[in-house]
DNA sequence: TTTCTTTGAATGAGCATTCAACCAAATTTC
DNA sequence: GAAATTTGGTTGAATGCTCATTCAAAGAAA
């Protein structure tokens, strides 16, 4: 095999992979503007530019697009929750700050991604793939919370159980997310910044002492 | 009209309200089975131990059916929710206590009924009717928990935003329902309950010391 | 006798999935 | 390195199934 030859290999599994991902981003799209409901696959296709049968051609069928459909922004959010507390140093508080913000960013608080997450968590209980993910998802943030706060809680030198400081945050977050889709108008990711800060602060006074 | 025309008229009456509430707490038991993606019309009127061409009778469409048990639930929580806080007299800390307590209650807090509101919750985005149902819910549950946060932060002689820690503390309400969804086998109620008492109490320190 | 409620078979619309035919890219052959 | 062959991706019409909705007929209540 020489180099002509991978390149050629390549173009032909980069034009798949292009489909994959045009098909994926279709969902997304059309998930957030008519929930899973209402979602065809013709809609799928038509969005993506392709045609009809497509989607069975990649992904066998319409339950195992959804499920890779959610893998997918399960990888975009946990990228971007890595990066958001990568090169902050030791500081245990720059952390925490670095999570808040990237929850309530521009990129991750849209409207249109909250809708699409909330669509999974309602079928959580009826379809076991996406349970496992999203509870997978779950366990990752938790556990690096829970080391976040654990530091906070030694340097705060207090009794807190960093499991439930921890749950009460992400669940904090959840609920805000929930909040930017009930209420989009009179409520915005800015205030829910602020609010989680509130929450932070009030267990760590001393270590976020006039900050925010 | 005498007396025996009113028993007459309301026999019947009676009869029809009978089968709408057969209806939707079918609606309810199967939505909390199956999610709003399978539930048919004859799981409905099979539930209901009536027979196929009944919805449309009585509700006239899926939809309205659907909206009709979203007003249902909505009331039922609303009802619980009120009679959590009457007779707590004016101690605003029993008042939020009874809140937490009902919220995480065993008659609320189940899985079923909690899958049942995220599956009405995921669908906001795209039905006018649901957003219209919750919002009114959550304005209304969000003025009073103001007004009871507001006296606990004037007897706390503390500076806090009323709207921020009522917004925040029904957001962890909601999140902490999540959880019961995502992950029932190591997560439940009672925990749910400690992690909202922690947060009230991380806010007025002094009016909470030593409870809980 | 009239009005209201229920039944359940029939209808038909909507939609996921299939598949034969086609096209383009990759590989092999000479 | 041109021609022939194989492999992989795409198309879109056809299929058939699932389901909401309709409605004529029947039953019950007023």
């Amino acid at each position: 095999m020489n180099l002509l030859n991978m390149k050629q290999r390549n173009l032909r599994s980069e034009n798949k992979k292009n489909s994959n991902l045009k098909l994926i981003s279709s969902t997304i799209k059309n998930l957030s503007k008519k929930g899973i409901n209402e979602l065809t696959m013709h809609d799928v296709s038509q969005g993506a530019g392709l045609s009809q049968g497509i989607v069975n051609f990649h992904f066998k069928s319409k339950e195992l697009l959804l499920i890779e459909t959610l893998k997918y922004i399960s990888n975009e959010y946990l990228d971007s929750f890595q990066r958001s507390i990568a090169k902050k140093g030791n500081d245990p508080r720059k952390k925490i700050i670095g999570i808040v913000e990237n929850d309530f960013s521009k990129k991750i608080c849209t409207r249109e991604k909250i809708a699409v997450w909330f669509t999974f968590f309602s079928e959580i209980k009826y379809k076991p793939a996406y349970h496992q993910i999203c509870k997978e998802r779950d366990m990752y943030y938790q556990s690096l919370t829970e080391n976040i706060f654990d530091e906070l809680i030694k340097k705060e030198k207090v009794k807190l159980s960093k499991k439930n400081i921890s749950r009460g945050f992400q669940a904090l977050i959840m609920g805000l997310w929930l909040d930017q889709l009930e209420d989009p108008d009179t409520f915005n990711r800015i205030q829910a910044k602020k609010i989680c800060f509130e929450f932070i602060k009030s267990n760590f006074p001393k270590q976020f002492k006039g900050m925010f």
